[in-house]
DNA sequence: TTGAAAGCGCTAACAC
DNA sequence: GTGTTAGCGCTTTCAA
């Protein structure tokens, strides 16, 4: 199974190799010479070695992207719409997989940046300086998460929270748990900044971002005074259900309970999940089309919209 | 931020191209130089281009994974033991995810077979003769999928599916029903070689194997005389589930509930599930390890085990 | 409009 | 053990 080149469609077609580029990417040539080397090159099912063409032009017309774990159902979505897009521009990519691990990520970031034309990187939590000194701003786009620099698209995590908490305090909330996050993630300080602020609320200790942590978040929040409880996202909700779910409490009867992402489990649970749901895939599609300059300019900060989706799990307090 | 290539590195190290690369590639050189180089390499942040190098090698490094959708929390998992020991043996990896369209999946295929060393395909439901004619049996792997002549990595399908049977017979079930997957797809039609056989089991009409096929499927399993059901994976099952719990049924007080896949989400639902596990990142990175050579050989056909885990959703049939 | 030739960055003979 | 050199397949000056 020899792989065809140009040479042997130049060969065939009784024309010299820079003929047959030509013809075939667009170049300056006879219309008949065209035709008959496009002819040729489809007899023999000829298909350009992409490596050899990056290595003149500099673009390999792949992609990178860098997430922390494929199994959170938020990354899936986000690499569901990076891929999807980039199959739209006929672009490859390479997906890794860092496991938490921020020296892979690092290690990551670096071989990718070598071998495609940019880089899609969701560093929930890196240090910034980090990020600023292993990212090329010119190549890179970060993908919920901001930093100084560099381009990133995020969504309206405060937007999303406001309106989250304007819906349980219109239901008559006036004591609301709030289970962050672990306090080196961005994403994590966006929404205590937002909630620090609010006198419903009662901010309780951080957890994993995790449905084991929010399995143990759940006698906490009952040992207090709150009727309804905010998670840090829809996995911690769904943790806080299922051990609620346990306790004999009812949901949203003796408390409410909402999350944030709306990740496809939350539509699952039992009740529903009430959340906020962050644009994951767009997210991602927005990002390759930033890297790759169809929109806005490099060091862009894209901010997209989020909104409230009520489910079963939030409903008025006991009375 | 020119990029640094071999050159530059055996400029500043006083040596020549040839023995960088040696130095980093693992080839001759006396142990004084390769730390030297090594170091240097470092310091400079020299990343092999790898186009360069699979131009003159033949390989590319480079790993092609496909599958139908990223956002099945199956796949996700397959792809993380893919991209896991992909990680570990410095090979990148393509992903594409088809959208469950299989005009997509061969172009995939086409597109991927010519830019990697290799290729990890996830095909449910393509006809075995397109997989046949679009796939080189020396760079192609099967996953969780059986076609002759081609390598594959699957699950013990059949046993996994017998402990669950025995499991619920053995807890005094004699009414079981079975909500299949599509016909077109290879594993539903393994599932129901076995179930048919089984003159507990009843089978029902096949859904779509998702969380809205289980919904669907509920209200016709309750219509039946079966105390337990089988359902073609655990999507289906949490889709069971929570209509079940909607409709006020308990589980498995009125009747047992069994999954299939052993998905993360198995262990959140509320009864947890009572499911079958598929070493599904272990599918992932022994496939890649068959592609690679690292064991067996080309068109080998592994198995991996499968086994029951008992959760909540199953128990002795209402006396 | 076309061809010859020069590399892109790297590895693999082949000398020394 | 190390350097020199010849390409891998392709695009792109530069001449013709």
């Amino acid at each position: 199974m020899a792989r065809t080149t140009v040479q042997d469609v130049a060969r065939e077609a009784g024309v010299s190799v820079s003929t047959v580029s030509r013809a075939l990417t667009g170049g300056t040539v006879s219309a008949s010479t065209r035709e008959a080397v496009q002819a040729i090159a489809a007899r023999l099912g000829y298909q350009p070695n992409r490596a050899a063409r990056g290595l003149i032009t500099g673009r390999t017309g792949n992609l990178g992207l860098i997430v922390p774990d494929l199994r959170n159902p938020f990354f899936a979505d986000v690499a569901k719409g990076v891929t999807a897009r980039a199959r739209a521009v006929d672009y490859g990519v390479f997906i890794t997989d860092t496991d938490e691990d921020p020296v892979a990520e690092l290690e990551a970031l670096a071989s990718l940046g070598r071998n495609t034309d940019g880089v899609l990187l969701c560093s929930p939590r890196s240090p910034d300086a980090d990020l600023r000194k292993a990212a090329d701003p010119a190549t890179t786009v970060l993908l919920h998460r901001r930093v100084p620099g560099l381009s990133s698209v995020v969504a309206d995590i405060a937007d999303g929270i406001g309106q989250a908490v304007r819906h349980l305090i219109a239901s008559g909330h006036r004591r609301i748990a709030y289970v962050g996050g672990p306090e080196d993630s961005w994403a994590a300080r966006q929404r205590l900044a937002v909630l620090s602020e609010v006198p419903e609320v009662m901010v309780l200790d951080p957890v994993a971002p995790t449905f084991e942590g929010g399995l143990g978040a759940a006698d906490p929040v009952l040992a207090g005074p709150a009727t309804a409880v905010l998670a840090y996202n829809d996995l911690v909700a769904l943790g806080l259900l299922h051990r609620l779910a346990a306790r004999g409490v009812p949901v949203p009867g003796r408390i409410s309970v909402v999350g944030f992402d709306d990740v496809s489990l939350a539509a699952m649970s039992h009740p529903p999940l009430t959340t906020v749901t962050v644009p994951k895939d767009r997210s991602g599609s927005v990002g390759l089309d930033l890297l790759l300059g169809h929109t806005g300019a490099p060091g862009d900060q894209m901010i997209l919209p989020t909104h409230l989706v009520v489910r079963g799990s939030s409903d008025a307090p006991p009375s």
